[in-house]
DNA sequence: ATTATAATCGAACATTTGTTCTGTGTCAAG
DNA sequence: CTTGACACAGAACAAATGTTCGATTATAAT
């Protein structure tokens, strides 16, 4: 092996660390050459072969953009604090019908993504995402992820992931026990309740946080 | 739309997750259609554009394979156990319109509350605690707690929160730039937006979660 | 009933991409 | 000096892949 393909193998590695972060998919044969400077698809076709052999990517014949880097074992870089826990800037309430007066980003509190959001029980949690807008009364909507407390009975009128063992289903509703059958009732206007006999529903976990995501 | 196309929008998207999961990189068109059973790579085409234009998915025109999806599952490894994190089982996905069927509390994955969360500037982002009604139509209601990346500028449109100087207050709104003036306009249609000079304005950050206690 | 748009689809085509072929130069071993 | 293997390279080709075209059917609005 010449230094010049050892270095060549190295910028290629390089570009493809780069080039994947910067996509989300991986460059082609033609783009590793103009970016290490070599023409030749054979060549670089050659080179990707030596890394192959190497352990350090993976191909897949004849399947464009199928390079894959072969990662060590190395943990996300940053995880804040001593304890690992994500720490953020606590600046207190914001009002959103009327501004406020609040010192810019002076914040000295911090408000921690833990157990201590959730209290004793927090290890029994359970999480599901949400798919639909039958709660979007309740200002959950598709694509949240819904953190339930294990929990066998609610009060009326909390909402709830409730299995029905007799459909095999799982859904998140409103639940109101009525008598001999359960009310499960949708937190959007446009949608119908349904009703079950209560014996057919198992009360799974209610509700206790909403994370939404927004890009 | 039609229900057909919708089911197999969602059906396109849970290949896409399972397949990059698999195989690292993204299929092509014509692997879509034969897991879901459609051999028009034109189809495959069109529903793959209609899940560009609801922000699911990107795509490089001409580039093959080069499918990103945009939500991509929370499940990303994160910490685990001993320092603190929290660690909830993930069930996948329950559908708040209809119920689906899953077993039920057999996760065996979990979802870390924590920075993979946030991605990497996870360390410079604050929170801020939401007062009113103003920002409702974005299912964001009193009481939750709204965490920001720190931006000075964001995209016509997104949700911000924004301190204005001369007031010496702070609001969460959305922001569109027109001309001289910015107008901070509110989620709520019983709600007038109003008019700030450009240079009278200090965006402090973008809204990337929105976190609810529900008790 | 009519019209426009969306959804659906197969076939053909264009483009992207990786592989194969052929050749030259370098280097180490015998 | 000869030989074989490796490194390098351009061109051609084959395969993979996405886009365009033209068509039919379904749906919604008027």
């Amino acid at each position: 092996m010449t230094a010049q393909l050892e270095q060549r193998q190295q910028q290629i590695l390089d570009f493809l660390k780069g080039y994947i972060d910067a996509h989300g998919f991986s460059p082609s044969v033609r783009d590793i050459g103009k970016a290490i400077g070599v023409q030749s698809t054979s060549l670089i076709s050659y080179y990707l072969d030596g890394l192959f052999a190497q352990n350090l990517i993976t191909r897949e014949k004849g399947v464009p953009r199928s390079i894959r880097i072969i990662e060590e074992d190395s943990s996300a870089p940053g995880i804040l604090g001593q304890d690992g826990l994500l720490s953020i800037p606590y600046l207190g309430y914001i009002v959103a019908s009327e501004p406020i007066p609040v010192e810019p980003l002076s914040g000295e509190e911090t408000i921690e993504l833990n157990q201590a959001l959730f209290g004793r029980e927090a290890g029994k949690l359970f999480a599901l995402t949400v798919r639909g807008d039958s709660m979007i009364d309740a200002l959950i909507g598709d694509g949240d992820t819904v953190i339930f407390k294990p929990q066998q009975y609610i009060e009326n009128g909390e909402m709830a992931a409730v299995w029905l063992p007799d459909r095999g289903e799982t859904t998140l509703k409103k639940v109101y026990y009525e008598g001999p059958r359960v009310r499960l009732q949708p937190a959007n206007p446009s949608m119908e309740p349904f009703y079950v006999p209560a014996t057919d529903v198992q009360i799974q976990g209610k509700v206790v946080l909403v994370i939404r995501r927004v890009s």
